[in-house]
DNA sequence: TAAAACAATGCAATACAATTGCATGCCAGC
DNA sequence: GCTGGCATGCAATTGTATTGCATTGTTTTA
Protein backbone atom coordinates (compact mmCIF):
# COMPACT_ATOMS: atom_id res chain seq x y z
CA UNK A 1 0.00 0.00 0.00
CA UNK A 2 0.96 3.51 -0.74
CA UNK A 3 3.44 4.63 2.57
CA UNK A 4 1.33 8.00 2.56
CA UNK A 5 -2.12 6.13 2.38
CA UNK A 6 -0.81 3.96 5.39
CA UNK A 7 0.73 7.54 7.27
CA UNK A 8 -3.24 8.75 6.91
CA UNK A 9 -4.81 5.45 8.46
CA UNK A 10 -2.08 5.26 11.12
CA UNK A 11 -3.86 8.26 12.65
CA UNK A 12 -6.92 7.69 11.78
CA UNK A 13 -7.47 9.78 8.65
CA UNK A 14 -9.51 8.84 5.73
CA UNK A 15 -7.33 9.04 2.85
CA UNK A 16 -8.67 11.15 -0.05
CA UNK A 17 -6.76 11.81 -2.89
CA UNK A 18 -6.23 15.45 -1.65
CA UNK A 19 -5.18 14.56 1.79
CA UNK A 20 -2.65 12.53 0.31
CA UNK A 21 -1.27 15.02 -2.45
CA UNK A 22 -1.07 18.02 0.88
CA UNK A 23 0.80 14.94 3.02
CA UNK A 24 2.76 14.57 0.37
CA UNK A 25 3.61 18.33 -0.06
CA UNK A 26 4.02 18.83 3.32
CA UNK A 27 6.79 15.96 3.68
CA UNK A 28 8.76 17.63 1.22
CA UNK A 29 8.61 21.19 3.51
CA UNK A 30 12.10 21.83 5.26
CA UNK A 31 10.07 24.69 6.76
CA UNK A 32 6.82 25.39 8.43
CA UNK A 33 4.29 26.70 5.98
CA UNK A 34 1.49 29.21 6.15
CA UNK A 35 -1.79 28.34 4.51
CA UNK A 36 -0.98 30.94 1.75
CA UNK A 37 2.42 29.35 0.72
CA UNK A 38 0.60 25.83 0.90
CA UNK A 39 -2.01 27.17 -1.49
CA UNK A 40 0.74 28.77 -3.85
CA UNK A 41 2.83 25.45 -3.35
CA UNK A 42 0.23 23.11 -4.86
CA UNK A 43 -1.89 23.03 -8.09
CA UNK A 44 -4.99 24.72 -8.17
CA UNK A 45 -6.46 23.74 -4.64
CA UNK A 46 -9.44 25.47 -2.62
CA UNK A 47 -8.30 27.71 -0.36
CA UNK A 48 -11.25 26.14 2.22
CA UNK A 49 -10.57 22.52 1.66
CA UNK A 50 -6.78 22.91 2.53
CA UNK A 51 -8.18 24.47 5.48
CA UNK A 52 -9.80 22.04 6.59
CA UNK A 53 -7.57 19.46 5.33
CA UNK A 54 -4.93 20.80 7.70
CA UNK A 55 -7.27 21.18 10.53
CA UNK A 56 -8.15 17.53 10.39
CA UNK A 57 -4.14 16.65 10.23
CA UNK A 58 -3.86 18.81 13.32
CA UNK A 59 -6.77 16.85 15.26
CA UNK A 60 -5.40 13.83 14.54
CA UNK A 61 -2.00 14.57 15.82
CA UNK A 62 -0.32 14.92 12.16
CA UNK A 63 0.70 18.49 11.82
CA UNK A 64 1.45 20.94 14.59
CA UNK A 65 0.50 24.94 14.35
CA UNK A 66 3.25 27.51 15.40
CA UNK A 67 2.48 31.01 15.96
CA UNK A 68 5.89 32.48 15.09
CA UNK A 69 4.87 36.39 15.70
CA UNK A 70 5.02 36.64 12.01
CA UNK A 71 0.96 37.14 12.45
CA UNK A 72 -0.03 34.41 10.14
CA UNK A 73 -0.41 30.54 11.41
CA UNK A 74 2.25 28.25 10.00
CA UNK A 75 2.04 24.18 10.25
CA UNK A 76 4.78 21.45 9.89
CA UNK A 77 4.43 17.79 9.84
CA UNK A 78 4.35 16.07 13.91
CA UNK A 79 6.68 13.88 15.61
CA UNK A 80 5.45 10.42 15.25
CA UNK A 81 4.34 10.82 19.50
CA UNK A 82 1.26 13.08 18.85
CA UNK A 83 -1.35 11.47 18.30
CA UNK A 84 -5.42 12.62 19.44
CA UNK A 85 -5.16 13.42 22.66
CA UNK A 86 -1.98 15.86 21.95
CA UNK A 87 0.53 17.17 20.45
CA UNK A 88 3.39 16.15 22.80
CA UNK A 89 6.40 17.17 20.49
CA UNK A 90 7.92 19.74 23.11
CA UNK A 91 10.56 21.68 20.70
CA UNK A 92 11.23 24.90 20.31
CA UNK A 93 10.40 26.73 17.24
CA UNK A 94 12.79 29.08 15.45
CA UNK A 95 12.10 32.11 13.16
CA UNK A 96 14.91 33.24 10.99
CA UNK A 97 14.23 37.24 10.70
CA UNK A 98 16.33 37.48 7.77
CA UNK A 99 14.63 34.45 5.35
CA UNK A 100 10.97 34.28 7.20
CA UNK A 101 11.60 30.93 7.33
CA UNK A 102 10.26 29.04 10.23
CA UNK A 103 11.72 25.73 11.57
CA UNK A 104 11.40 23.57 13.88
CA UNK A 105 14.17 22.37 15.92
CA UNK A 106 13.53 19.17 17.41
CA UNK A 107 16.50 18.42 19.21
CA UNK A 108 16.19 21.42 21.61
CA UNK A 109 13.28 20.59 23.94
CA UNK A 110 11.50 23.15 25.88
CA UNK A 111 13.07 23.50 29.27
CA UNK A 112 10.98 23.13 32.44
CA UNK A 113 9.53 26.59 33.68
CA UNK A 114 8.27 27.26 37.29
CA UNK A 115 5.25 28.61 37.61
CA UNK A 116 3.47 30.38 40.35
CA UNK A 117 1.97 27.81 43.21
CA UNK A 118 -1.55 27.04 41.74
CA UNK A 119 -0.68 27.21 38.36
CA UNK A 120 -1.24 24.66 35.81
CA UNK A 121 0.89 23.73 32.64
CA UNK A 122 -0.47 22.23 29.89
CA UNK A 123 0.80 23.03 26.74
CA UNK A 124 3.94 25.18 26.61
CA UNK A 125 5.81 26.95 23.19
CA UNK A 126 9.12 28.56 22.27
CA UNK A 127 9.78 30.50 19.96
CA UNK A 128 13.27 32.14 19.19
CA UNK A 129 13.87 34.33 16.57
CA UNK A 130 17.09 35.25 15.45
CA UNK A 131 18.96 34.41 12.23
CA UNK A 132 19.35 30.85 11.27
CA UNK A 133 22.62 28.89 10.24
CA UNK A 134 22.75 29.67 6.48
CA UNK A 135 21.71 33.63 6.99
CA UNK A 136 24.34 33.87 9.78
CA UNK A 137 26.88 33.16 7.28
CA UNK A 138 25.73 35.15 5.04
CA UNK A 139 26.15 38.31 6.87
CA UNK A 140 29.11 37.61 8.62
CA UNK B 1 4.06 67.37 36.32
CA UNK B 2 1.66 64.65 35.48
CA UNK B 3 3.87 61.64 36.04
CA UNK B 4 2.05 59.66 33.28
CA UNK B 5 3.19 62.70 30.79
CA UNK B 6 6.50 61.86 33.10
CA UNK B 7 6.95 58.39 31.77
CA UNK B 8 6.11 58.94 27.97
CA UNK B 9 8.97 61.62 28.04
CA UNK B 10 10.70 59.42 29.66
CA UNK B 11 10.75 57.16 26.92
CA UNK B 12 10.91 60.27 24.01
CA UNK B 13 7.17 59.91 23.33
CA UNK B 14 5.15 63.74 23.11
CA UNK B 15 2.77 62.93 25.63
CA UNK B 16 -0.47 63.93 23.91
CA UNK B 17 -3.79 63.55 25.77
CA UNK B 18 -4.57 60.72 23.82
CA UNK B 19 -1.37 58.92 24.56
CA UNK B 20 -1.81 59.70 28.43
CA UNK B 21 -5.27 58.52 28.27
CA UNK B 22 -4.27 55.52 26.88
CA UNK B 23 -1.11 55.05 29.04
CA UNK B 24 -3.54 55.53 32.33
CA UNK B 25 -5.69 52.90 31.01
CA UNK B 26 -2.75 50.13 29.74
CA UNK B 27 -1.82 50.90 33.54
CA UNK B 28 -4.47 50.07 34.94
CA UNK B 29 -4.38 46.68 33.29
CA UNK B 30 -3.83 43.17 35.16
CA UNK B 31 -4.06 41.42 31.75
CA UNK B 32 -2.64 41.69 28.29
CA UNK B 33 -5.21 43.21 25.83
CA UNK B 34 -5.61 42.75 22.30
CA UNK B 35 -6.59 46.10 20.31
CA UNK B 36 -10.19 45.41 20.17
CA UNK B 37 -10.15 44.80 23.90
CA UNK B 38 -8.38 48.31 23.85
CA UNK B 39 -10.77 50.19 21.91
CA UNK B 40 -14.04 49.04 23.95
CA UNK B 41 -12.19 50.08 27.11
CA UNK B 42 -12.12 52.80 26.48
CA UNK B 43 -14.41 55.89 25.57
CA UNK B 44 -15.38 56.33 21.99
CA UNK B 45 -11.98 55.82 20.52
CA UNK B 46 -10.93 55.38 17.25
CA UNK B 47 -9.36 52.01 16.32
CA UNK B 48 -6.67 53.08 13.86
CA UNK B 49 -5.63 56.34 16.46
CA UNK B 50 -5.34 53.17 19.02
CA UNK B 51 -3.40 51.63 16.60
CA UNK B 52 -0.74 53.71 15.83
CA UNK B 53 -0.47 54.69 19.47
CA UNK B 54 0.13 51.54 20.87
CA UNK B 55 2.69 51.60 17.75
CA UNK B 56 4.68 54.20 19.11
CA UNK B 57 4.85 52.45 22.39
CA UNK B 58 5.68 49.36 21.21
CA UNK B 59 8.66 51.05 19.33
CA UNK B 60 9.61 53.09 21.91
CA UNK B 61 9.98 50.39 24.52
CA UNK B 62 6.79 50.90 27.09
CA UNK B 63 4.41 47.94 25.71
CA UNK B 64 5.01 44.81 24.17
CA UNK B 65 3.62 42.86 22.24
CA UNK B 66 2.42 39.33 23.13
CA UNK B 67 1.29 36.47 20.40
CA UNK B 68 -0.59 34.15 22.79
CA UNK B 69 -1.67 31.48 19.83
CA UNK B 70 -5.38 32.91 20.31
CA UNK B 71 -4.97 34.53 16.66
CA UNK B 72 -4.77 38.08 17.70
CA UNK B 73 -2.32 40.39 19.22
CA UNK B 74 -2.18 41.34 22.42
CA UNK B 75 -0.26 44.30 24.45
CA UNK B 76 0.93 44.65 27.71
CA UNK B 77 3.11 47.29 29.61
CA UNK B 78 6.88 46.56 29.70
CA UNK B 79 8.91 46.72 33.05
CA UNK B 80 11.40 49.36 33.16
CA UNK B 81 14.44 47.90 30.99
CA UNK B 82 12.97 48.22 27.49
CA UNK B 83 13.76 51.21 25.42
CA UNK B 84 14.02 52.04 21.42
CA UNK B 85 16.66 49.74 21.63
CA UNK B 86 14.97 46.62 22.23
CA UNK B 87 12.87 44.91 24.69
CA UNK B 88 14.56 43.25 27.57
CA UNK B 89 11.83 41.92 29.36
CA UNK B 90 12.51 38.30 29.15
CA UNK B 91 10.12 37.06 31.36
CA UNK B 92 7.34 34.07 30.10
CA UNK B 93 3.53 34.83 29.25
CA UNK B 94 0.61 32.56 30.35
CA UNK B 95 -2.59 31.98 28.39
CA UNK B 96 -5.79 30.62 30.70
CA UNK B 97 -7.56 28.53 28.19
CA UNK B 98 -10.31 29.14 30.83
CA UNK B 99 -10.58 32.97 31.65
CA UNK B 100 -8.80 33.27 28.28
CA UNK B 101 -6.43 35.84 29.78
CA UNK B 102 -3.01 36.41 28.96
CA UNK B 103 -0.97 37.98 31.86
CA UNK B 104 2.64 38.35 32.03
CA UNK B 105 4.82 36.35 34.60
CA UNK B 106 7.56 38.67 35.25
CA UNK B 107 8.85 36.42 38.14
CA UNK B 108 9.93 33.80 35.87
CA UNK B 109 12.85 34.74 33.63
CA UNK B 110 12.97 32.60 29.87
CA UNK B 111 15.90 30.00 30.50
CA UNK B 112 18.64 29.86 27.82
CA UNK B 113 18.14 27.55 25.18
CA UNK B 114 21.10 25.76 23.10
CA UNK B 115 20.76 26.19 19.44
CA UNK B 116 22.59 24.68 16.83
CA UNK B 117 25.59 25.95 16.30
CA UNK B 118 25.78 29.14 13.75
CA UNK B 119 22.37 30.39 14.74
CA UNK B 120 21.92 33.42 16.18
CA UNK B 121 19.42 34.08 19.19
CA UNK B 122 17.86 37.62 19.22
CA UNK B 123 14.56 37.59 20.88
CA UNK B 124 12.84 34.50 22.95
CA UNK B 125 9.44 33.85 23.49
CA UNK B 126 7.70 31.36 25.69
CA UNK B 127 4.01 31.35 25.91
CA UNK B 128 2.69 28.91 28.64
CA UNK B 129 -1.07 27.74 28.18
CA UNK B 130 -3.16 26.25 31.18
CA UNK B 131 -5.37 27.14 34.18
CA UNK B 132 -4.23 30.02 36.53
CA UNK B 133 -4.39 30.29 40.19
CA UNK B 134 -7.74 31.53 39.93
CA UNK B 135 -9.28 29.24 37.61
CA UNK B 136 -7.29 26.11 38.66
CA UNK B 137 -9.01 26.62 41.95
CA UNK B 138 -12.45 26.89 40.80
CA UNK B 139 -12.70 23.98 38.87
CA UNK B 140 -10.97 21.27 41.58
C1' DT C 1 -27.00 -3.97 -6.61
C1' DA C 2 -29.51 0.07 -5.36
C1' DA C 3 -30.63 3.15 -2.02
C1' DA C 4 -29.51 5.59 1.86
C1' DA C 5 -26.17 7.75 4.92
C1' DC C 6 -22.32 10.14 5.65
C1' DA C 7 -18.01 12.42 4.76
C1' DA C 8 -15.29 15.37 1.74
C1' DT C 9 -14.99 19.01 -1.51
C1' DG C 10 -15.66 23.47 -3.83
C1' DC C 11 -17.70 27.86 -4.27
C1' DA C 12 -19.75 31.95 -2.27
C1' DA C 13 -20.00 34.82 1.31
C1' DT C 14 -18.92 36.65 5.86
C1' DA C 15 -16.27 38.25 9.94
C1' DC C 16 -12.68 40.50 11.65
C1' DA C 17 -7.87 42.10 12.49
C1' DA C 18 -4.34 44.75 10.48
C1' DT C 19 -2.97 48.38 7.77
C1' DT C 20 -2.72 52.40 4.56
C1' DG C 21 -4.21 56.94 2.41
C1' DC C 22 -5.65 61.19 2.95
C1' DA C 23 -7.63 65.34 4.88
C1' DT C 24 -7.83 67.94 8.94
C1' DG C 25 -6.35 69.56 13.47
C1' DC C 26 -2.95 70.86 16.75
C1' DC C 27 1.30 72.58 18.54
C1' DA C 28 6.21 74.45 18.36
C1' DG C 29 9.49 77.29 16.57
C1' DC C 30 10.65 80.93 13.55
C1' DG D 1 0.79 84.87 12.88
C1' DC D 2 2.79 81.79 9.63
C1' DT D 3 4.82 77.39 8.56
C1' DG D 4 6.23 72.72 9.16
C1' DG D 5 5.69 68.52 11.22
C1' DC D 6 3.45 65.39 13.95
C1' DA D 7 -1.09 63.59 15.70
C1' DT D 8 -5.72 62.37 14.86
C1' DG D 9 -9.93 60.66 12.64
C1' DC D 10 -12.46 58.81 8.90
C1' DA D 11 -12.78 56.00 4.81
C1' DA D 12 -11.18 52.38 2.48
C1' DT D 13 -8.32 48.30 1.51
C1' DT D 14 -5.95 44.05 2.34
C1' DG D 15 -5.57 39.50 3.91
C1' DT D 16 -6.54 35.63 7.01
C1' DA D 17 -9.77 32.84 9.18
C1' DT D 18 -14.15 30.90 9.14
C1' DT D 19 -18.94 29.41 8.06
C1' DG D 20 -22.98 27.99 4.99
C1' DC D 21 -24.55 25.39 1.61
C1' DA D 22 -24.90 22.73 -2.49
C1' DT D 23 -22.58 18.97 -4.82
C1' DT D 24 -19.82 15.06 -5.23
C1' DG D 25 -17.74 10.88 -3.73
C1' DT D 26 -17.57 6.98 -0.83
C1' DT D 27 -19.16 3.66 2.36
C1' DT D 28 -22.81 1.08 4.59
C1' DT D 29 -26.89 -1.42 4.52
C1' DA D 30 -31.22 -3.33 3.07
Amino acid sequence: MNPLEAKLKEKSIAPTAMRVVVLDFLLKQSAALSLTELELGMHRTDRVTLYRTIRTFEEHGLVHRIEDGSGVTKFAMCQTSCNVDGHHDLHIHFYCTQCKETHCLPKTHIPEVSLPSGYLALDTQLIVKGLCGSCNVAIT
